[in-house]
This record gives structure tokens, sequence and C-alpha cells, in this order.
RNA sequence: UCCCCAGUAGCUCAGUUGGUUAGAGCGACUGACUGUUAAUCAGUAGGCCCCUGGUUCGAGUCCAGGCUGGGGAGCCA
């Protein structure tokens, strides 16, 4: 018999349909007279319940029958006598796929810690939590591409092994087929990349940004979605040593039409979850609202679907650096002192506290700060006319902090050169990039959205390292 | 990288001013049970108390160093 999944049977099946399903058990009960089987086939997050009584001649096979065994069954579907689900499978025929010795398998019908799950990170896609994750995760990539499709982008894949490291995102990981135990040296005892696999000296990509510009000043509207790397020793839940990102770059946009892409791109992701995956984000909902039972009110986060439908409903709040600024120097917090970093002086970076005070406190919803001091943002944005600033934005989200960071380029060669010599940047590592600035430079913009990040605050997972399937974190990397 | 917290059964945790044989709940196992919903009830098994060293008559408990995990900060997406 062919195959049924179970999303099928639980939607669409007519009671009385003969079917076989194949699938894991997520727990087994019974009695002498009649068990109890939940299984679940990946195909959606909800379970199948499959009775068998004891008459039939499988039924005795049911002993062996555990959390996580694999099986197969042929049965009629029935409307249930039970009352949580509406229809269940009345079993004629059981297979045992793949047996599971209960001594050993460490998944139970039970709550797991997240951290526990993450050392087993091989079996939690078992579990519903990592079920309805990774489901969310999917459908978030997809309708990444599907927004920028229908908008007339070209999806551009950048290298992943680069060559120059002058983007300045982050230290990076080296690339090399060099012998570590026998590493040639040059003659003043410096590494001979010369001998190494590129014949100079590679990393693995912090950033596709620069190559995306290259693709924007011909095709207009590009984006990148690949795999990033950062070689920092960051150890908090927003952080990871390899993620998603994804980097639309867009001819003849300036830095407002950057921000209205922005703004709309995260509305129609988040709409496009709350559309699509309504069981799943009704389960991490209760597990959210369930793990902040014992917190103090003050302190528990928002509903999340709640949480979602403000995003979409409300516009974001947009000011310049000076603004925020401002309010935060003349904020409660910091009047009375209560801020770690104090804010006085106009050109401080904004930390962590300050974004959180601007987002949660000060305008309770989400806020996109423009036009930065240039000095503590990259060399590669646009200039303001008070030499002071540059045309960077980014946009700050409940809970998460910077989910995107953008900007206007600079497309003035010499404004540009200059800034690369002021920083003291290798300019022979960029020439490829300068030389757009000297053949038909156009004004042009674009951002960086942190894929985890995104997951992480549509899923209401407080640890990035619960969005991606295997978290490659310091000193972690397992499976 | 810095600051704080933690590491005891498969999991989640308790373990008193250092004291003899190490505790619970859940899970697993065995049995009972006429339809269960993370079933219920009874019983059984299960420990390198993270590692190394030190203090002590005696260390799960105190001290030092390390490892691992978590939270916060910085860096950023």
């Amino acid at each position: 018999m062919k195959r049924t999944e179970v999303k099928e049977i639980l939607l669409n099946t007519p009671v009385g349909s003969e079917v076989n399903v194949k699938g894991w058990v997520r727990t087994r009960r019974g009695s002498k007279n009649v068990g109890f089987i939940t299984l679940n086939d990946g195909s959606t997050i909800n379970n199948l319940q499959i009775v068998v009584e004891a008459d039939n001649p499988d039924f005795d096979k049911l002993e062996n029958i555990y959390s996580g065994t694999a099986i197969s069954v042929d049965g009629e579907v029935v409307e249930s006598i039970g009352s949580k689900q509406r229809v269940e499978l009345k079993a004629k025929r059981v297979d045992i796929l793949g047996n599971v010795d209960p001594d050993k398998y460490p998944l139970q019908p039970k709550k797991h810690s997240l951290e526990f799950l993450r050392e087993i990170a091989h079996l939690r896609f078992r579990t519903n939590t990592f079920n309805a994750v990774f489901r969310i995760r999917h459908g978030l990539a997809y309708a990444i591409h599907k927004f920028f499709n229908d908008r007339g982008f070209y999806y551009i894949h950048t290298p992943i092994i680069t060559g120059s490291d002058a983007e300045g995102a982050g230290a990076m990981f080296q690339v090399t087929t060099l012998d570590l135990n026998n590493v040639p040296k040059t003659d003043d005892g410096k590494v001979d990349y010369s001998k190494d696999f590129f014949a100079k000296k590679t990393n693995l990509t912090v950033s596709g940004q620069l190559e995306a510009e290259l693709a924007a000043l011909a095709l207009g509207k590009v984006y990148t979605f690949g795999p990033t790397f950062r070689a920092e020793n960051s150890n908090t839940t927003r952080h990871l040593a390899e993620f998603w990102m994804i980097e639309p770059e867009m001819a003849f946009y300036d830095i407002n039409d950057d921000m209205d892409l922005a703004e709309e791109m995260l509305k129609y992701l988040v709409k496009y979850v709350l559309n699509n995956f309504p069981d799943e984000l009704e389960f991490l909902r209760k597990r959210l609202a369930d793990e902040e039972k014992n917190k103090k009110k003050e302190e528990r986060s928002q509903d999340l679907i709640e949480k979602l439908n403000s995003v979409i409903d409300v516009e974001f709040a947009r000011i310049t650096y000076s603004e925020a600024f401002d309010i935060l120097r003349n904020s409660k917090p910091n009047k009375k002192g209560k801020f770690e970093f104090p804010v006085k002086e106009w050109g401080i970076d904004l930390q962590s506290e300050h974004e959180k005070y601007l987002v949660e406190k000060h305008f309770k919803r989400s806020v996109i700060i423009t036009d930065y001091p240039k000095a503590i943002k990259a060399f590669y944005m646009k200039q303001n006319d008070d030499d002071k600033t540059v045309k960077a934005m980014d946009v700050l989200f409940p809970g998460i902090g910077e989910i995107i960071g953008g900007s206007q380029r600079e497309e003035d060669y010499d404004k540009l050169y200059a800034r690369v010599k002021d920083l003291g940047m290798d300019e022979s590592e960029l020439w490829w990039y300068l030389e757009t600035r000297k053949y038909g430079s156009v004004p042009h913009s674009g951002f960086g959205l942190g894929f985890e990040r995104l997951v992480q605050f549509v899923t209401g997972m407080g640890n990035i390292r619960d969005v991606i399937p295997f978290p490659r974190t310091p000193k972690n990397a397992e499976f």
C-alpha cells in the first residue's frame, strides 16, 4: 500500500479509508485489551493516534515499540472515540522498521532542557520544539527567496572562500592546505603563502556585501543568502561562528529606499509565518509562556503571537543617531546613573542597554536609527555633507537588538579612496571594489539581515544555538 | 575576552556547621488495569557526586588550578 503522510490523514483523508503510515513513535501506552501509539512522521507538528486492539495478530509486537521506534502501520481511518483528536488509525498490521533500546534512548516523553537537547543535536529534531523551529526556519528561507523574486531581485552567489579581509566585519577563519606541522617559510621567516592552495592567504567570508555591490551595479537589484563566518570569541545568545546572512544590494536606491525595503521585507516575512505556520506558532507560544511562568511579571516577554502581530501592524520609528543620542541623554535611567555606559559625548557607540531602552521603553516598537557618526561605522558608507555622519541605518527589534545593519554606499571614488587611506586599509586588496566607482558609478544601497536572529525573533527562542540545526560556537563544533 | 552562576542516577534537582550505607520526582524495567492522551497504580534496577591536586582522623560539602555548560557585557548580524 502506498504511504500516506500524517498531515494528509489529519486534514483530508475521509473516514473509512485504508492507508499506510510510516513514522516514529512518540509514546506508547495501553492495557491488556488495547494499545495506543502516538506517531509523528515530520509532515506536520501534529501526531496521529494509532489504536491496536487485542485481537490484532500484531498486538504482541507492541511490547517492542518504545519512544523513538520507527514503525509502519496499515489500517483504517476512523473517527476517534477520545476527545483530543478528530480521527485516528485503527491498525490492521503493524511492522517495526527500526528498533530502539529504551534503556539507552535519551529522549523521554517529558520536558527536556534546551541545554540537554543541544548536547544531543542529532536527535533533537525529534522533539516538538525543534520540529516547529526548523519547519519555520525553512518557511522563512523560502519566503525570503519569494519576496525578492517577486520584486525582480536576482540571487547572487558570492564566494565563501575569499582572498580579501578588507571588509573588516570581524576576525576571520583562515583557509589553508599547508601542513601546519611544517609550514613553508620565506627567507625572512614569514609564512610562504605562494605554496598554499590559492598561492595567497585566504579566509572564510565574513560578508558577501562587497561582491553583491559589484553585481548590483549591473543587474540592478540583487541579494545574497548564504553562510558567513566570524572567528570572534563571542559567547552570547545572539552570536554564532557560522551563520546565514541575507544581503540585498540595490542600484539607484538611497538610504530612505533602503529603509523602506527593510521594513517591508521584515513585515512580509513575519506575516508569511503567521499565515503558514499557525500550529507551530501556537506550540511555540505556549512553550514560551510556560517557560516564563516562573519569572516575575515585569520580566516576562510579550505573548509571541501578539508580538509578531504588533510588528506587522505598527510603523517602525525612524530617528537619526543625534535624535537617539538626545533621547538617551535626557532619559531617566541616564540621569539617575542607571546605565552602565552613561550617555555624555556625541559620537559614542550605542550599547545594548541603550538600544533596549529606545525600543522597549521609549518607542515601544521597532526602531530604525540613521546617520551614525562616521568614526564608528564601516569605510564604505556614504558620507553626509556635515562631514561627521554617514548614511547608515540599523533596524532594532524588541528582544533581539540589531537585526539589520545597512547603509547607502559611498559611490564617489575620491571620497571612498580617501576613507580607505584614512583607515590604513590595504588598497591593493580592494582594487576591484574601488574600480566600480570609476566606471559608471551610481548611488546604491543595501543591508544585511542575520537569518538566525530573524528565526529567533519569530520563534521566540531565547538562544541562537537553538534555531540552527548544528550551532558552531567557540570550543564547539560537534556533529 | 571580562564578570557572575552551575556541574550529584538516563533527565530535572535536593543534599544541614565537613561525619559512617547517597536522596526525591520523572524516565526505564517487571506486573496490574476495558479507550488512553507526557495514562494510572504497585514494585525493581540504576551513582568515577566533572577532572587534578591540596587541607583534614574524615571531603559530594572547604581551598587552588583546570574542563564543560548557562546568564550578562564587549564585538556584531
